[in-house]
DNA sequence: CCGGCCGTTCCTGTATACAATCTGAACTCA
DNA sequence: TGAGTTCAGATTGTATACAGGAACGGCCGG
């Protein structure tokens, strides 16, 4: 237990930079609060050259802002940045979807499409949904967006999404946890699922519009799902992006 | 002349980016073939550290692909991920299109936008468009999204754009040049002109979905001018970013 | 008492030395 | 002859030393 960072097969930028991030996203870190260089040093406990190039990475994932003369600082996002992002996020799958409805997918590459789909409808059988039950629907919709998105057959696309989504409050499952409480949690899920069967059908019958459309809506669940969890203050505690919040983001 | 980078004010982190930059998109060094830092530190005349960091930021800039055992190379681009990239930016100064007329702009905001149009009418009166009244244009016309996108006053939607615009041939401008010597030029740059004027006339009575549909149209007019240049094959010299096109990207 | 100037101190940008890993080729053995 | 192995070269990852510059505090002058 002599090393600070972990995993000793990482090299030391990864684990620099998960050690970073892992700071600003427990809020360990506040927004606008300028990062030093020695500072990432003392906490990651790997040597400046690294660190630096965390820092840079940390900037271009979106977490951390160059200051003019020099340095990095936390960023700050306001509520309405998420709520943008969410719908940038949106956007974009919208368009992942009619490429992929436009130009067609085979049998073939919906199949583990499907596949996941009818993962998910198992999952939310279940009616009163235990905590594990959340996590495991965190990952198969992870999944599900992964394998959508890849459907549109564009690296572009799918690397821009990639970017929106590696924001922690833009991610497709970023606000479900936090529904985990919640009494409306159920039905939200359910009408995730939905659009999800939805989106396939469209893409399968090359309905383009249609495909695009309901991917756009379906982004808007996370604001719903963000509101409600603002709105009742339950669990707060599952939503560490959170803290990257500031009531006034200088911007 | 003694430096061999240029400027000496700017940092050589910069100075490395912009030459190698410059190298990539002249095509002087070619779509998948490997850059080492070495190899990188010769061309650029500054040492490693700096030569490394120029290399992480070409390669979020996306002209760069990191290679898993280490290194970078130049990455390949089909000519469907040119025509994919400008129609993800089509949608994305769509989606600003839309927030912006939706949120509503004050005439304030629009003023300068409308001077910019009233340029850019001014530039496009001229029936034999010299290739200064080209450069001109492309001035000019960078300067209206610029503005355009910034009405939508989002920074993350803004920040996206930028990611994708950098791309050397999905900017707004990049096949403009390109059709100085075309004889569809002039009527293509009055179709784009009256794109801008839609657009602002969307904004101003709030018509979202109008803003966003004639902002995606508008991007395509980039693919057409790409589509008359390639088939008349006439001064391909003036797009150095063809350089990265590759028959077969592997990918 | 307040504002401007100067010195100190910390910080970032850059260069370079060292270590570990990967690549490639030649050589040997079956 | 072909495949496996081992060794050499090169290249990247990491650490650290040094220099230039910016922020901060104290001091002096008004």
């Amino acid at each position: 237990m002599s090393e600070r960072g972990g995993d000793r097969s990482l090299s030391q930028t990864v684990r620099a930079q998960l050690a970073l991030r892992d700071m600003i996203l427990a809020g360990r870190l506040r927004a606008g609060e300028r990062i030093s260089e020695l500072q990432a040093v003392d906490i990651t406990g790997v040597s400046r050259t690294p660190v630096r190039m965390a820092l840079v990475r940390l900037e271009d994932e979106g977490l951390l802002q160059a200051i003019p003369s020099g340095g990095f600082m936390v960023k700050a996002f306001s509520e309405r940045d998420i709520l943008d992002s969410i719908e940038l996020r949106g956007t974009m799958e919208g368009l992942a979807a009619r490429l992929a409805a436009e130009r067609g997918a085979s049998a073939r590459q919906l199949e583990p499409l499907k596949e996941c789909l009818a993962d998910i409808d198992e999952l939310v059988q279940q009616d009163p949904l235990s905590v594990e039950a959340f996590s495991a629907y965190v990952a198969l919709n992870a999944r599900f967006h992964a394998q959508l998105d890849e459907l549109c057959g564009s690296a572009p696309v799918i690397r821009q999404i990639e970017r929106v989504a590696a924001l922690p409050f833009a991610s497709p499952s970023a606000f479900v946890m936090a529904q985990s409480a919640l009494p409306e949690a159920h039905q939200i899920l359910m009408i995730a699922q939905d659009h999800h069967r939805i989106v396939i059908d469209a893409i399968e019958n090359r309905e383009g519009g249609r495909a695009e459309a309901v991917m756009r809506e379906h982004a808007r669940l996370a604001v719903r799902n963000l509101r409600l969890a603002l709105r009742s203050r339950s669990h707060l505690e599952l939503l560490p992006a959170l803290a990257l919040i500031t009531q006034a983001a200088d911007k």
